[in-house]
DNA sequence: ACGAGTTTAGT
DNA sequence: CTAAACTCG
């Protein structure tokens, strides 16, 4: 049955570790015989090697698959390999394999990573088709009435809920799969822990099961159960009633588009019985997969956002760079009973309600004022559902770094959200045992507890129990402090550059961001750590500065350039295709077609790469600009532009003009997309639906 | 990333 | 008078 080598095709696993709805497997399987690989090659990730719990998450995951697939008639292909196209190439000669196919991923390393894939297999004469598998619509679908990409997530949100054409609908398991020969080719065995990792992970199996039928499970229960009570129950730290889905839906074992439907059935059902709850549960629940989505959505439109503030101003935020403060938070032991809590439940079971995650990150980036990168490293590091897109959007959220953000210089007061999300203490007695007696009225303010209370609960502060390492109004001091040193120095770096020093003065030379620290592994040690942590800590403020990444050049524009660039420029992009509206009116079939082909095109025009939007906008300041809709600051930290290809690193070319179109006098590109908006308007008044 | 209470802008 | 925008813990 082996359908020997020729002609057979590869289906590349990644991130959609599911034979439910996954559209590369399909493509393969309606092709002919299939070769499933799974390639580890964590050397790519850089600094982000996974965490121990989501290694552990992966190797589960992966051992389901496979049983899924040696029941549909094939099995899975494990490879290690340091390089994933190297290692594809190695499986393409020894099979003889004709076709590769895989689902589109958003982060930046694979970005640019697929896309050379696609370049370095198709001149070897492999065809190379990729699939959207993990959103509801791809990054390049969902733009504004400019056909622009959207700066908030409200817009962006409000688009995908009113998109003229609705996610595609899933796709059903392949009956039977199959299976091309790899008698050729060994597998590789997968190290995924270590044996010091062995005994920690014991534990995870009690309270997850990974693998995408299980993922199914748990959809299945939540929608059954948990949904409707979503927006009652999500003001509490405690509560069994998130979706639990994250770590599913990391390793794409769920498809987010059956979530969707399946959510969907529910809120038209409960509409109409008039369930208002339950209808608000759904467009809560909604939303957090919207937060999902637009977490790819804000990877792919800017891709360096892990590692770089996409507000500008953020690069001149002293920073208090601290690593006794640091280890502190990491070990819960800032003095802060439910910022302590959280971080004991984080590093003991690798899971955080999405409530605590803002409350512990809040507290990181506004009390302590660490460098949030550092931050979200240590989630990258712990969580079971670490997901580098969603974790920099989140953290980005928290730091004040995006247009809707929460604003900067406000802290969020530990003590009042304790109150708030766990209003009797059970959270916080649950995970800091040596807080388990004292009364709820202090629960969450041991400091200011009477010496008699303490005593009676056995707690002795600054040595059973931490005092506050910093207090909320001196981190209130020191935020105003900063803050003004920040905007000083985005002021002055801003004429600097209207003297006309070097525009493109955010380039490499001056763009170290801070290191993370040496010990990032994050093992918790379990030395006993003093009262005051910083005692003896030098504490310095350093700038985090633009971090260099080695695939992407950036470039800073001023604002006048940004301005004009915003109009005309069509800076190339390997991966998104122009006509990439063009037949929205399409079928489904066609518009299948279209999905297959994008990220294919290299005739292409990227949204502009633009981040000129005003942050608090009405509280105008002391700014000039001309902007229609935006009235406020404007940021000077324009437009940004990745350059895919990491070869391509030199930037002479910053307006380009379009060859293939005719050329750019300020709107020409736009005569297409003027033209398609046109249809899309006529395409929802009709109601078109395919 | 909130959400309840309050102010202000818009019709 | 309603809706959006602020304020604030």
């Amino acid at each position: 049955m082996g359908s020997s080598g020729s002609g057979c095709s590869i289906v590349w696993f990644r991130r959609d570790l599911r034979v439910e709805d996954n559209p590369a497997l399909a493509a393969g399987v309606r092709s002919g015989a299939v070769i499933a690989v799974f390639i580890w090659a964590p050397e790519e990730e850089g600094h982000y090697y996974p965490g121990r719990v989501s290694r552990w998450w992966l190797k589960q995951s992966l051992s389901h698959l496979d049983t899924s697939l040696k029941s549909l008639g094939t099995s899975l292909l494990t490879k290690r390999s340091a390089d994933s196209i190297s290692c594809l190439l190695q499986v393409i000669k020894s099979t003889g394999a004709k076709q590769l196919f895989f689902n589109h991923l958003y982060d930046p390393i694979s970005l640019v990573r697929d896309h050379r894939a696609k370049e370095v297999l198709s001149a070897e004469g492999v065809t190379v088709r990729s699939f959207n598998a993990d959103l509801l619509y791809e990054p390049w679908e969902v733009l504004d009435h400019e056909n622009r990409p959207f700066t908030t997530f409200a817009g962006f949100w409000d688009r995908c809920l009113s998109m003229p054409y609705d996610p595609e609908s899933p796709l059903l398991p392949p009956k039977r799969i199959i299976s091309g020969d790899v008698s050729r080719c060994a597998p590789d065995t997968i190290i995924f822990e270590d044996d010091s990792e062995k005994g920690s992970n014991a534990l995870l199996a009690r309270a997850w099961t990974p693998g995408w039928s299980n993922a199914d499970k748990a959809l299945t229960t939540f929608l059954n159960g948990p949904l409707i009570e979503y927006s009652k129950n999500r003001r509490k730290a405690d509560s069994a009633t998130t979706s639990l889905l994250s770590p599913h839906l990391h390793f794409g074992e769920l498809s987010v588009r059956k979530v969707f439907h399946l959510v969907r059935i529910r809120q038209v059902l409960w509409a109409n019985e008039g369930n208002q709850a339950g209808e608000e549960g759904v467009n809560l629940f909604l939303k957090s997969i919207g937060l999902r989505e637009y977490s790819r959505y804000m990877s792919f439109n800017h891709p360096y956002s892990h590692e770089r503030p996409l507000l500008g101003h953020l690069r001149y935020f002293p920073w208090v760079v601290d690593e006794g403060y640091f280890k502190a938070w990491r070990q819960g032991r800032t003095g802060y009973p439910l910022v302590d809590a959280g971080m004991r439940e984080l590093w003991a079971t690798g899971w955080l309600h999405d409530r605590i995650r803002v409350v512990v990150s809040s507290f990181f980036v506004k009390v302590l004022q660490l460098p949030w990168r550092w931050g979200m490293k240590y989630f990258w590091d712990t969580l079971l559902d670490a997901d580098l897109e969603s974790d920099a959007l989140g953290w980005q959220y928290i730091s004040g770094t995006l247009p809707d953000g929460r604003e900067f210089e406000r802290i969020d007061n530990p003590q009042f959200e304790g109150y708030k999300f766990d209003p009797h203490g059970e959270y916080v007695r649950r995970w800091l045992p040596e807080l388990s007696r004292l009364p709820t009225e202090w629960i969450h303010h041991p400091w200011n507890t009477p010496e008699s209370v303490l005593q009676a609960a056995g707690i002795e502060l600054g040595s059973n129990y931490p005092l506050p390492i910093v207090k909320i109004d001196a981190a209130t001091a020191r935020l105003e402090e900063a803050l003004s040193l920040m905007w000083q120095q985005e002021a002055a770096s801003r004429t600097a550059a209207e003297n006309g020093m070097e525009e493109g003065l955010g380039d490499s030379s001056d763009s170290t961001p801070i290191a993370f620290p040496a010990d990032t592994n994050m093992e918790m040690d379990n030395e006993p750590i003093r009262n005051n942590p910083t005692n003896g800590a030098t504490r310095r403020y350093e700038d985090q500065m633009v971090p260099s990444m080695t695939s992407f050049s950036i470039r800073i524009e001023d604002e006048e350039t940004s301005v004009d660039h915003l109009r005309d420029n069509n800076n190339s992009r390997g991966e998104v295709p122009f006509n990439v509206n063009a037949n929205v009116n399409a079928t489904g079939e066609q518009r299948e077609q279209r999905r297959e082909n994008v990220m294919q095109t290299d005739a292409t025009r990227a949204p502009p790469q633009q981040y000129n939007f005003s942050r608090g906008g009405r509280r105008n300041s002391e700014d000039s600009t001309a902007e229609s809709t935006n009235s406020g600051r404007r940021e000077r930290d324009g437009g940004v532009v990745p350059v895919w290809s990491p070869s391509s690193s030199a930037y002479s070319d910053q307006f380009p003009v379009d060859d293939n179109n005719n050329n750019n006098n300020g709107t020409s590109s736009s005569y297409m997309q003027t033209h398609q908006l046109l249809n899309w308007r006529r395409l929802s008044e009709n109601g078109v639906s395919s």
